[in-house]
DNA sequence: ATGTTCCAGTTAGAAGCTATCACGGAAGCT
DNA sequence: AGCTTCCGTGATAGCTTCTAACTGGAACAT
């Protein structure tokens, strides 16, 4: 029973280096062949063991995807939050959409992972959804608060309504509206351009996402249309 | 060899009409469990059928969900077609974006299997592109012309000299931003809605989707910001 | 009506995958 | 040292895609 308070013992140190390389090899092969590609056997293989020995790390194939996934939420989050830190509060949109699209483009492959084609049956994990409020709640953070006089839209007003999420967070309306808007645009520019669904077309993607932006911004003083 | 000019033999149909039973049960599959739990094999006991007996009718796994693909775009572009026909040339963005919405709840792996994560490998055919180049055609039709009077934004002006997709189309470069944005702000929300990153967060997603299309119809007069 | 050709569908089998089990041996704890 | 815990192995079941050889019957030709 002696030394039972300590925090880390041999094997569970051991224990926790073998699964972050096992990680490391499950990312190196999805960044090249995808998620559904994702082979235990060969991740074994690759690092010199058979494969029922990985079931000694994670229970089965689905439990090493949800960590993945978790790893990416927490790298996006984290992504965020530094660039949150870099500027200052209520001005950093820009840099917001800087850092996504760069940690989008830096591993196509796991932004997909977060959010490409849902397997109908998959469940993600309670922790992640955490993690997506935590980014949200950067994102609100770093949308500048709109004018005292601005109207508010009847979209805003169903905001203002139901606003389950963010309801721990003093935005208006308006930032609520404009903090969707930032998300979906600018991940409908980012999807399309990592799917390769602009390949061809010959104009210049990253200009796109930039007057994307400049949309979100110009309308900050202004709110939008009648959404 | 007599009757070497008959359109189709009875063979032919027969083949026909089985490769239609077998891309029925496959949809039915991607439905339900994915383009990713596609199994031949099951399919191929769905009909009565063992296995390998399939591979008289699709070379691979991979030419069956090519013609997958091939059929979504086709159907997307017929939904398309259909929703512009409907309504009056250069009016008809509302309608395309409805029919867009209604196309992609009827069945969203199917949305999925255009938009989705793509396979690394995988290179769509090049009948497809030319599909969505009709979708892309359709789109910029249903454009209102911009003003002739309006100021040409930096993006614009890129876009106007980088325009190898609608070269063929005679529409200003206010127009092709417009259909950009049109394309990537609904699929924005419309992956996202489909992907299930909405739920739990309280709001009606169809007023968020007619929000933004509010917002692209609205800029009609006035072009978007300084994008 | 009688070949002849062609082709759909079968079974068998190779190679791959996930995942479970029982075993031997090494490492750590007392 | 002795005991326990746990890692890694090989064997195995069941699934997958896909190939190969074979059979039976339909379509076609004479």
């Amino acid at each position: 029973m002696a030394t039972t308070t300590r925090t880390t013992t041999p094997r569970e140190r051991y224990r926790a280096q073998i699964r972050a390389e096992i990680k490391q090899h499950a990312w190196q092969q999805i960044a090249t062949a995808g998620a559904s590609a994702l082979s235990l056997n060969a991740i074994a293989k690759q690092m010199g063991m058979s494969g029922p020995a990985l079931y000694r790390y994670y229970l089965n194939r689905d439990e090493l995807i949800t960590e993945l996934i978790r790893d990416a939420y927490r790298s996006l989050a984290d992504a965020f939050r530094a660039a949150s830190a870099a500027s200052g509060s209520g001005t950093g949109l820009g840099a917001l959409a800087h850092a996504l699209r760069h940690w989008a483009l830096a591993d196509p492959q796991r932004y997909f992972l977060i959010y490409g084609t849902p397997v109908p049956g998959y469940h993600a994990p309670d922790d992640t959804t955490a993690i997506a409020d935590e980014i949200m709640t950067a994102l609100l953070d770093a949308c500048p608060a709109a004018p005292a006089d601005a109207s508010v839209s009847p979209f805003e007003a169903h905001l203002a309504e139901h606003r389950t999420w963010a309801a721990d967070h003093p935005a208006a309306p308006a930032t609520l509206r404009r903090a969707l808007a930032f998300w979906t645009r600018l991940h409908g520019v980012l999807s399309l351009e990592l799917a390769g669904h602009f390949t061809g077309m010959g104009f210049d993607v990253g200009r796109l996402f930039a007057a994307e932006l400049q949309d979100l911004l110009a309308a900050a003083g202004s709110p939008p249309g009648r959404g």
